[in-house]
DNA sequence: ACAAACTGACAGGAGTCCCTGTCAGATCAA
DNA sequence: TTGATCTGACAGGGACTCCTGTCAGTTTGT
C-alpha cells in the first residue's frame, strides 16, 4: 500500500493516519465490551471504525495488535487517571487509596468500556493475558508502595508486599468485572468503600 | 441420529454414550488448558477424543456446552478435594484453611490442566463468565464460613464477608493462575503458605 | 489543467468452522 | 444366518474470517 505523504482533506499525512490509528482503536474498545473477543473480528472493527480493511494494516500486523493496542489505551486512562488523583491528594494515605477507588469506580461508571476491556475481557488470548499480567504488576507496585506509606517499609517484606498487591489488584479487578456486568449490586459509594477497606484489611501490619 | 439402545462390543448402550461423553469433556479440558477458547473447536475436540463430529451432537447441543461442561468437571474435582480435605482434617481452622490450600496446590500442580481451565480459561464466553461467577461465589462462600468459625460470626456483617471471600478466591485464583503460567516463580509450599497467610490477613478481625 | 497521491468500495482466494448427510463395514439379537 | 443396529470415515454446503488486489473517483501540488 502507498505510504501518505501528501496532506489531504487539509490535514497531514501523518495527521490522518494517526486520526485511523485512534479510530481503529476505539471501534476495538467498544466491539470488544460489546462481544467479547471472538466478536471483535478485524472485519467488524473496520466496519465500526468506517474503514476499509486496507487501513486496518496500515496501523497492526495482527488483529492481536489491534487487541493489544485496545487495552493499552484502557489501561493507559485508568493509569493516567489514578497517578492524577495521587499527584492532587494530599491527606492520610488512607484518604488517598479512598480517592483512587472513587475515581476508578467513577471511571469504569462513566465509560463501562473501559472497565468492561480492562477487566473483563483482558485475558481473552494468551498475549493479552501477558499483558494483563504486567499490568496488574504495575498497579500491585503501586499498592505495594501505598501499603508500605501506610504500615511502614518493614510491615511487609517486599516479596509478600508484591503478592499481596497482586492478589488484591486481581480481587478487586473481580469484583469491579462482577458490578459491571451486574452479577453484584452495590452503590457506586458501597463499591467504594468496599474496596478501600478491603485494601486496609490486606495491608495492615501482622 | 439413531438412538443407542442395544449393546456393542459386550458394552450397553448407555454406558457407550457415556463413555463417549467422558471423552469429549476430557479431550476439552485438555485442549482449553493447551490453546485456550478459540483454540478448542468442535472439530479438535473429536479428533482429540478419536470420535466422529456425529457424535459430539449426541453429547452436546453447541459447543459451548462442551466448554461448560469441561469447566463444570474441573470444578467438581477441585470441591470434590476441598470438601474431602475438610471433613478429614480435625486442627485449628488455620490448620483447615492451609490444608485445603495444600491439596488444591497439590491437585493443580499433578494435573496443571484442571488449575488451567478452571482460573486461566474460565471467563473466556459470556457463559462461561457467569459460571464462573457462579462457582467463585461457592467457594467465597465456604471461604466465609471457614473466617466465621475463625473470628466468630460477628466478625463481619454477613454481606461482607462475602465480598470478602469472592476477593480473596479471585486474587488467589489469579495468584495460581500467574503460578501456572511461570509468571510468579515460588515452590508450591511457598504458594501454600502465602495463601494461607492471605486469607489470614483479609479475614483477621478489623 | 494534469499527473501523482490518496481514498473508499468491493471482489475474491484460501482457509476454517459448524453441522448434516451418506455409506460401507462391523456387530448384535433372534 | 440374516436383517436391524451401530460405528467410523468422509464429503460438502453455507457461513465466516483474514488478507490481497483491483479500480473508479476525489483531492492535491505544481
Amino acid at each position: 500500500m502507498s505510504t501518505s505523504v501528501r496532506s489531504y482533506g487539509g490535514r497531514s499525512a501523518e495527521e490522518r493516519t494517526t486520526d485511523r490509528r485512534h479510530r481503529l482503536v476505539e471501534a476495538t474498545v467498544a466491539l470488544l465490551a460489546e462481544h467479547g473477543e471472538s466478536g471483535t473480528t478485524m472485519t467488524a472493527i473496520c466496519a465500526r471504525a468506517a474503514l476499509t480493511e486496507r487501513y486496518f494494516y496500515e496501523s497492526f500486523a495482527h488483529r492481536e495488535d489491534a487487541l493489544l493496542a485496545a487495552l493499552d489505551q484502557v489501561c493507559s486512562q485508568i493509569a493516567a487517571a489514578a497517578v492524577g488523583v495521587l499527584e492532587q491528594t494530599s491527606g492520610s494515605p488512607e484518604q488517598r487509596v479512598h480517592a483512587v477507588m472513587a475515581s476508578f469506580v467513577d471511571l469504569v461508571s462513566r465509560q463501562p468500556s473501559v472497565g468492561l476491556v480492562a477487566v473483563v475481557h483482558s485475558s481473552a488470548t494468551p498475549t493479552l493475558r501477558a499483558r494483563r499480567h504486567e499490568l496488574i504488576g504495575t498497579f500491585a507496585d503501586l499498592v505495594a508502595a501505598e501499603a508500605a506509606v501506610l504500615y511502614g517499609p518493614d510491615a511487609w517484606p517486599a516479596e509478600r508486599a508484591r503478592l499481596q498487591g497482586l492478589v488484591y489488584i486481581a480481587g478487586f479487578a473481580e469484583l469491579v468485572a462482577s458490578w459491571l456486568t451486574g452479577e453484584v449490586e452495590l452503590s457506586a459509594e458501597q463499591l467504594t468503600e468496599t474496596a478501600s477497606d478491603l485494601f486496609v484489611s490486606l495491608s495492615r501490619r501482622p
